[in-house]
DNA sequence: CTCTCGGGATCGTTCAACAAAATGGACGGC
DNA sequence: GCCGTCCATTTTGTTGAACGATCCCGAGAG
């Protein structure tokens, strides 16, 4: 019987715990694209080693998330216009393969692709444009569990997090409010029905204008700050 | 056993080093599938120390390579049958997305795989089945290439890396000796040819065939060593 | 034979130290 | 004023030792 008591991060290594709460820091936009991670200082904060804390920014740095350059130091990624066509690429690519082989999925799986989008709809009604992105996010991020791969799952898990980066360098930019809602649900529902070629072209002028707008706003930001 | 390298590793950390050349000890069999990855004992002979050995664990960790269990220390990843037939699902999405876009790639990625095919073909000629394999790997790497993603090859490139540890797993088993060469010169001269429905069926078929032959080499192994 | 109970062995983590390199600012030349 | 140089300071990369926590394994009790 352990006497821990620190909800779901017990039994976890704390290098481990450092590398959620860095993880949580980055993607929540409290450490922007391209802020300097001092060790000493963020180790502190965290409560763990420079030792424990550089493992962490080593699993981190292979997930993408952060890069190191030697006696530089570690910065949280920047993600470039490029970077953001091949995000695209990688959705196109999985999405489209996800709807392709739609057939083969598993009924509890458009279960929840049909509750991912009920979020999005519920969180656009609230007019939480942020919300509203992050549970969009998810319902690809479901739509593409429609394969059933946990390597493909991981893999695009961490692509998707490079995405709300960009999101983060350049939030409530023209084109985000764009309507989320109906777009997914008319996606889902043709899906749903089995006209996979019509979702397949639905899913395919999705991507396209999304990626227009975060390449217009990742350009913007460059802009801005360059 | 001797992990050390020399070559071009000027200007890396050595924590890089450490992570390449446990990787490179890991791919090449020396340290098969399951094995114990004593942290003392490996970092002494990589000559770095404890810490830094550590980091080049939670990167490999995070790249699937190595499995790290609290308090039990980390082993080399293990592939069920289950692995291999996520793998196979990764290998059938990207393979055939990319020969679906292939019209759309540049004159030299089809000349890079020309280049890869041919050496499949060497290394086929000269019974180093070992060899071949790898080459043929790396044909299929440069397929996928056509999509021209960092990600995509990034994490395609872990995957097969995957795939060579569960062919460490059971060397020379039955079915790996298969014709590679021709099965890739064909989807290669298909593809040259734009006949880009012939080429999905023929890798298609090519994939099954390979997954079968996998799986019943890693079924062969368990039941060997259970 | 099974269960329990040590006693290593190994892991997870911390700390202090140091060399190597980057950083930033004072200084002087033009 | 502008530019490059030099040097003190900071930060990184790495090491070695230490120590509690936990696992592993074998000896002995039942």
């Amino acid at each position: 019987m352990r006497l821990e008591g620190k909800g779901a991060e017990e039994g976890l290594a704390s290098a481990e715990r450092a590398a959620r709460a860095l993880r949580e820091a980055i993607l929540s936009g409290r450490l922007p694209p391209g802020a300097a991670l001092r060790e000493a200082a963020l180790a502190a904060e965290i409560a763990v080693s420079r030792n424990t804390f550089r493992e962490a920014l080593r699993q981190l740095a292979a997930e993408g998330l952060v890069v190191q350059q030697l006696y530089k130091g570690a910065t949280v990624r920047t993600v470039s216009a490029e970077d953001v066509r091949d995000i695209y690429i990688v959705r196109r690519a999985l999405e489209q393969r996800a709807v392709e082989e739609s057939a083969l999925a598993p009924e509890e799986k458009f279960t929840a692709l049909d509750q991912a989008a009920a979020l999005v709809e519920k969180e656009t009604g609230r007019a939480d444009w942020r919300a509203a992105g992050t549970a969009s996010l998810r319902f690809h991020q479901a739509l593409v569990d429609l394969l059933g791969s946990r390597k493909i799952n991981g893999f695009f898990h961490g692509v998707l997090a490079q995405l709300r980066l960009a999101f983060a360098a350049a939030p409530d930019e023209a084109g985000f409010q764009a309507p989320w809602a109906e777009r997914d649900r008319e996606i889902y529902d043709l899906l749903r029905a089995g006209r996979r070629t019509e979702a397949s072209l639905r899913l395919s002028a999705y991507l396209a204008e999304s990626e227009r707008a975060v390449l217009d706003a990742v350009r913007g930001a460059a802009r801005r700050s360059g």
